[in-house]
RNA sequence: GCGCCUGUAGCUCAGUGGAUAGAGCAGUGGCCUCCGACGCCAUGCGCGGGUGUUCGACUCACCUCAGGCGUACCA
């Protein structure tokens, strides 16, 4: 595990020390304190490698301009035996550093040597956290923003890997509670659409399931003939369900009690639908660490005991036959209802001992949750119910990823949820690679919204720049396919010295800062940060390749050279893709 | 009304308080007798507006305008 960008900033922030040390000692500078200095990687490269501040910050403190403290400074470092080779004083006062050759070297050694595990470092230090994402409603199919949310969790979970951390992947199946309640209730009224006497006429002449589905869903899901109230759910995946159960068990439920019928078909129906969620999101190549079921905590009772010892602490209160969570003692504007007045516990009440149970009882110090927008209000009350019960409530990161603006012909698409006619994750992955939308929804920052437009998905074009990616890694399989055609094998080692050329020395340099990027990406719980990597790195690889012959470099210690930095490239671009469990094909 | 998020190029978006604000797409013009043209090169007076903090602000604070989402004894 090396990270020699890292490595590199560190030595010059020690070369540096050591100069304002010396300058403090000779009486140039003032014995106190000095103010904190950045080293930072200018974006302009013929800024240097890195760069410092140090001068300006120091002005104050030195009663000098700041080109003269830099000038100070830089006399008192030695460069030699360092990675830098030269040091230059720049704008109003920027300390400019440049890395030596070796340095460059020693990055493509480190990838060669390193494999496919260059770019994992140990920042994390085997932290263990928890990434539950996607948790969707076991009650019907999943949509789009589930696929986004399945892209980002599993990417982070993988970054946060890489970056040292332990991550696990989990997925909270709410298979209790008031949408099951709801679920029942549809199938129940599905069921009996089917055996009522249009249901059988229905059954008569439609063909397959699919047209009896089709026939009784009608236009909108509610119709004349078969009518479905406000709170139902309306998805012709119930109407499904619910024509299985008759075609197994025919018309046994239709005399039963309301009561027993929901419960039937609910404990028909429930377990399908999750096989179905883990199918699909297996699908996507998302696998659960663990499928962590809200079933649990009830059947432990662990609601009560939440309000219990909420109650205990004084930080619940009774009022109108409802109990209260003080929320306003936590800064929240107004109290919020743990149990109503009915009796059933609303639906936080659950989700704060399941969280309880993440951090205290199986103790992972970090919680990550990847949630909608629209949930943003709910974070805060969590928090501060896991405050009161003694829970740092620090443990608990959330990521939250606007919603996604789905676009064809340019229009908006209005998604309808109560009709159950938003667009699956089955359905989106049947039109575009599974690829694409992964990389795709990895483009954006989970907090940007997100428009994702279908035609230009569908059209599986080079308009997606996972093909841009890709297309970088076949290409130089090709090319080492074909040198070894005429007989060139791949060197054991070369002079990587000789690569100096200016677009050999950006790719480096790119390749040197994915252990950087990554631990990037991981501070920030932001995947996008690879998507752009790689395309970055593609970018740079096609310069290199247009511009530096390898075949034809002139010679073959620079041919050499030239080829075990492709290799390194090609690896680097595999690791990444790795991240984003994408595929790496050797040719397109 | 209050709270959270977002306003950067025609479009979609990057941008750790730093030096001349960047990509992709779309447009225009070039580059294959030479390792894959699914590629490369050239071409752009844009940080919603206003105050302030700072040596320095797209970045921080406050105000304001616009959009999205919350603000249930729904989940």
């Amino acid at each position: 595990m090396s990270d020699l960008i890292k490595s590199a900033s560190l030595e010059l922030r020690e070369l540096i020390n050591d100069a304002l040390g010396v300058l403090v000692a000779e009486g140039v500078a003032p014995a106190e304190m000095l103010p904190s200095f950045i080293i930072e990687i200018p974006a302009d490269k013929s800024h240097g490698d890195f760069a410092a501040n140090t001068a300006m910050v120091c002005a104050k403190a030195f009663k000098l301009p700041p080109r003269k403290i830099a000038e100070l400074i830089i006399e008192k470092i030695d460069l030699s035996g360092s990675a830098f080779e030269r040091a230059e004083i720049a704008g109003p006062g920027f300390m400019n550093f440049f890395l030596g050759r070796k340095w460059f070297s020693d990055t493509i050694e480190s990838v060669l040597t390193e494999k496919e595990s260059y770019g994992r470092t140990d920042y994390g230090n085997g932290k263990r956290i928890l990434v539950e994402f996607v948790s969707a409603n076991p009650t019907g199919p999943m949509h789009i923003g589930n696929a986004r949310g399945g892209a980002i969790g599993d990417c982070l979970a993988s970054v946060l890997d890489w970056a040292g951390f332990h991550a696990e992947r989990e997925f909270y199946v709410n298979d209790a509670g008031n949408q099951i309640e709801k679920f029942g209730k549809s199938l129940s009224l599905r069921y009996m659409h089917i055996c009522s006497e249009k249901g059988q006429e229905v059954l008569a002449k439609a063909a397959d399931t699919e047209e009896v589905c089709r026939l009784i869903y009608g236009e909108e899901g509610s119709s004349e003939d078969f009518p479905m109230p406000e709170d139902v759910y309306l998805g012709q995946d119930i109407i499904e369900h619910a024509k299985n159960y008759y075609d197994l068990h025919g018309s046994s439920l239709a005399d039963v009690s309301e009561e027993e019928r929901r419960k039937a078909l609910s404990d028909y129906a429930l377990p399908i639908n999750i096989a179905g969620l883990e199918r699909d999101l297996k699908k996507y190549r998302i696998v659960y660490d663990n499928w962590f079921r809200e079933s649990t905590i009830h059947a432990k009772n662990e609601t009560k005991l939440v309000v219990d010892k909420l109650m205990e602490a004084g930080k619940a209160y009774e009022q109108d036959g409802a109990v209260w969570f003080r929320a306003t003692d936590y800064g929240l504007d107004k109290d919020f209802v743990l149990r109503r007045s009915n009796g059933l516990y609303t639906y936080i009440v659950p989700d704060i001992a399941y969280h309880y149970n993440k951090l205290v009882t199986r103790g992972f110090d970090k919680a990550i949750n990847v949630l909608g927008a629209d949930h943003h209000g709910y974070v805060p009350r969590l928090k501060a119910a896991l405050s009161a019960l003694g829970v740092d409530d620090s443990k608990l990161d959330v990521v939250l990823m606007q919603m996604v603006r789905l676009v064809r012909n340019g229009e908006t698409v209005k998604l309808s949820k109560r009709s159950g006619k938003a667009i699956t994750l089955v359905t989106l992955l049947d039109e575009i690679p599974i690829d694409a939308a992964r990389f795709y929804f990895n483009l954006r920052e989970a907090n940007s919204q997100f428009e994702f437009d279908l035609d230009l998905a569908v059209e599986k074009s080079s308009q997606n720049p996972v093909f841009y990616v890709q297309y970088a890694h076949a290409r130089i399989c090709s090319m080492l396919r074909n040198l070894e055609a005429e007989g060139i094998a791949v060197p054991e080692n070369a002079d990587l010295s000789l690569l100096t050329d200016p677009h050999e020395i950006e790719l480096i340099r790119h390749i040197a800062s994915l252990p950087h990027e990554i631990e990037l990406a991981a501070k920030a719980y932001d995947p996008a940060k690879l998507t752009k990597y790689a395309i970055d790195l593609a970018t740079l690889f096609h310069r290199f390749y247009d511009s530096c012959s390898v075949k034809n470099a002139g010679s073959d210690e620079l041919m050499n050279a030239r080829i075990l930095l492709s290799i390194a490239v090609r690896q680097t671009l595999r690791n990444v893709l790795t991240i984003l469990k994408i595929d790496q094909p050797e040719k397109m």
